[in-house]
DNA sequence: TATATATGGATAA
DNA sequence: TATCCCTATATAA
């Protein structure tokens, strides 16, 4: 379930568990078992995303992490330091006597020195989910670009962060054609667009689910604003707790479906070999 | 039991 | 564009 929010989330929750602690670092799958003894019983000092890549700081090492497109990095409490036994798949295993996460199906885990993660962001275009962010070099890309706004959204060194839903809804949300060509789009489709992912992703990460429909993005704002939303978190099981809402999408899913805007028969198609789905009737050139 | 699919991306051709 | 990697789940047979 990985895009961006979901990498943030994970980077803002392996902080709250583990930094400041010492960690047990193991590798049951084996596939990482060398680099999780350099890793093991040392300090954990911080993580952070930079698009879909986790970066965290443990004793002298980073470790990277991408999830690519079926990875898992669950963060759980473990009272009384009970831990359930990993599958046999947990590539690898932190843990300390109040949490543990496993981390499961990653497209990438390495460690990395200073200089390799800057040439690994340096990669990146404007992550919407970060601060100071210079979408104007997206933009730049955009403008030179014969390729589709559809494509363009999905290729990480221009934006940073977006997946193939956020695309899909995006594109819906402000009306866009995906198909419209970088060089065609408007700078205020291309600003509309941003800011729209600036307002939608972070209410992903902090609710671990993505909120495109207007009612429940209103709600999820308003539950904010008011300082009394529930992070989401999960049990020693896997339970979901705290705030979440019912899965809808405009788009996202619902070949043959209705347009909930203007009720035309929402369409697929392979574009930047994922599925992209959307209205060929409201959305058009921008 | 087998197959398809998934919110990704690298690499081969 | 096709193929491959990594895992879990849903659906088909």
């Amino acid at each position: 379930m990985p895009e961006g929010h979901t990498i943030h989330a994970l980077a803002a929750r392996l902080e709250r568990a583990f930094s400041g602690r010492v960690v047990a670092a193991s590798s049951p799958q084996g596939r990482f078992a060398a680099d999780a003894a350099r890793l093991d019983g040392h300090e954990l000092h911080g993580a952070r995303a930079h698009g879909k890549h986790l970066f965290v700081d443990i004793g002298p090492a980073t470790l990277h992490v991408h999830l690519g497109l079926i990875g898992s990095f669950p963060v759980r409490p473990a009272p009384g330091g009970v831990v359930p036994a990993p599958l046999p798949t947990v590539r690898l295993r932190l843990e300390t006597d109040a949490h543990y996460a496993d981390l499961r199906g990653p497209m990438t885990c390495t460690l990395v020195d200073a200089e390799r993660e800057r040439e690994i962001v340096g990669t990146l275009g404007p992550d919407p989910l970060r601060k100071r962010q210079r979408p104007e070099r997206a933009r730049q890309r955009i403008s030179k670009s014969r390729k589709g706004i559809g494509e363009l959204l999905m290729d990480q060194s221009v934006v940073a962060g977006v997946g193939n839903v956020y695309r899909c809804e995006v594109l819906h949300r402000q009306a866009v054609d995906p198909l419209t060509a970088g060089r065609d789009l408007s700078p205020d489709a291309w600003t509309a667009l941003w800011d729209d992912l600036v307002l939608l992703m972070p209410l992903g990460a902090a609710f671990s689910q993505i909120l495109t429909m207007p009612d429940q993005v209103e709600a999820a704002r308003r539950l904010r604003r008011s300082g009394r939303a529930r992070a989401v978190t999960e049990s020693l099981t896997g339970e979901r707790l705290g705030d979440h809402f019912e899965r809808r999408f405009l788009v996202y899913k619902r070949t043959g479906l209705a347009c909930p805007r203007c009720a035309a028969t929402v369409q697929d198609r392979t574009v930047a070999g994922r599925t992209l789905y959307w209205c060929p009737a409201c959305q058009v050139r921008r």
